[in-house]
RNA sequence: GACCCCAUCGUCUAGCCUGGUCAGGACACAAGCUUUUCAAGCUUGCAGCGCGGGUUCAAAUCCCGCUGGGGUCGCCA
């Protein structure tokens, strides 16, 4: 048998990371099998289906790299839909009301397997009648999907718990047109940081938020995928190819997973760990240059000693940010209480000399920069730690951040001459 | 409310099917080492089988009940 899967979003919002991970799951899954990755548009409302939403689905799909073999929109299928609901009326299976038909529930055992979750059962008296066509022509959810899917040859439909009640309408509408019901596996659902339901109030939850925010695709599809399913042999660091290679669907848990940022956060700083700066660059750079910080022709070089000094230090891009304005903005703020702790008068006096001293230093490196600083500290008997400091924060505006003389060495001369001595009085 | 699903550290999970390993790993948190600070790195620590009944020599693991959480009850998808 084809293994064949399928992801059905409508395009009536943004691509959340849920349903990216139900996506994620058949994709994984529909490879794993050597089998094939069906991309179907439920845009059968027309009234909230969006353009821009579809496209918006798109472009988050393969940014996290998960390609499709096949593509269809259901409004390009809305005549298939109304003769198989004219064949279920034909067949006295369903009968009409006004331009709408509706399916008569048949007397059947409501029973399916899931592959996640075993045996499920509904009781068929508790199932009303489902419209299959509503009054303006257009086809359900679930008439559009049974069809769909039995057309499509999908074999397993892979979705999340949310469906898991439509499962028994669409078992009733398989029967009625005479199609075999594909195997279901229902996965469990992601909720808010807080184990509450995710909505727009639980932070960033569509796609395009975490790569705008400066995630990297691979950590998402990575993080995404550890929820609710492990590879069983402790690792945390899974690529796709690795997770292709072990998946199996029944490992999948039962269980609702709280999504947790401080992870995502750790995974993303994993992966712009092993990323090489190279490559690191031409990440970053379109976020500088919507910052305004560099321009299109930008110093390749200078960038690329930028991200080395910071790639330890970030777990996303708006950290990024932040460490690194002062290396492209002038008036930087120090606050108060680091200009009163860390730039008194006493501890700026040396400043001039400080300064003085790295004027001698060619090429302005950190190797120079440190051995002319050291000299100057030692002559004047202090320790390095006295001075190293508050020169930190004269030069960034902070108490923290990379080595000093590395921070010098990508500061350049000129501006780090200029803040020692704005600095000294 | 009815129906359905679920239940291991604060969080994500391994273990459950085929009862017997100090219940393992990761994030977060804490401490230490390193260091010009921070980060990274290394080491260590903290912390869990929801409750109650069974079955059994033995239960996180099998059964039942309870409690708790979630989902669905649209001519939305």
């Amino acid at each position: 048998m084809t293994i064949k899967t399928r992801f059905a979003p409508s395009p009536t919002g943004f691509l959340h990371i849920g349903g990216a991970r139900t996506a994620l799951f058949n994709w994984i899954y529909a490879r794993s099998q050597g089998g094939r990755f069906v991309l179907r548009i439920e845009d059968t409302d027309m009234e909230r289906s969006k353009e821009e939403y579809l496209e918006e689905i798109l472009k988050s799909m393969t940014w996290l790299g998960l390609e499709w073999d096949e593509f269809y929109k259901q409004s390009d299928r809305f005549e298939l839909y109304r003769q198989y609901a004219q064949k279920l009326l034909d067949e006295g299976k369903a009968y009409a009301d006004g331009p709408a038909v509706i399916l008569k529930m048949p007397q059947m055992q409501l029973k399916f397997f899931d592959l996640i979750r075993g045996e499920v059962e509904f009781d068929s008296e508790t199932i009303k009648d489902q419209v299959l066509i509503k009054s303006d022509g257009s086809p359900t959810y679930s008439f559009a999907c049974v069809v769909d899917d039995a057309l499509m040859e999908i074999s397993h439909v892979i979705r999340g718990e949310d469906h898991i009640s439509n499962t028994p309408k669409q078992l009733a509408i398989y029967q009625a047109l005479g199609f075999k019901p594909p195997k279901f596996a229902h996965v469990p659902l992601i909720m808010d940081e807080e184990g509450g339901r995710m909505s727009k109030r639980s932070g960033a939850t569509a796609v395009s938020d975490y790569r705008k925010n400066g995630f990297l695709p691979e950590a998402l599809v990575n993080y995404l995928m550890l929820l609710g399913w492990s590879p069983g042999d402790n690792q945390e660091i899974v690529s796709l190819q690795a997770a292709v290679k072990k998946f199996s669907i029944k490992k999948v848990n039962k269980s609702a997973a709280a999504f947790s940022m401080s992870k995502l956060k750790w995974l993303n700083a994993e992966y712009l760990k092993k990323t090489p700066a190279e490559d690191l660059v031409d990440f970053v750079a379109p976020f500088l240059k919507e910052k305004g910080w560099i321009s299109e022709d930008y110093d390749r070089n200078r960038i690329l000693n930028i991200v080395e000094l910071y790639q330890n230090r970030m777990a996303d891009i708006e950290e990024f940010l932040q460490r690194t304005a002062y290396l492209f903005q002038e008036d930087f703020e120090v606050p108060q209480d680091l200009r009163e702790r860390l730039l008194s008068q006493q501890q700026t006096r040396c400043f001039e000399d400080l300064a003085k001293a790295l004027e001698t230093a060619e090429p302005f490196s950190k190797e120079k920069t440190e051995a002319a600083f050291r000299c100057c500290v030692e002559e004047k008997g202090l320790k390095m730690s006295e001075v190293v400091h508050p020169v930190r924060v004269a030069l960034t505006g902070s108490d923290v951040g990379p080595g000093l003389f590395e921070t010098m060495a990508v500061l350049g001369k000129q501006k780090t001459l200029q803040r020692i001595q704005l600095a000294s009085f």
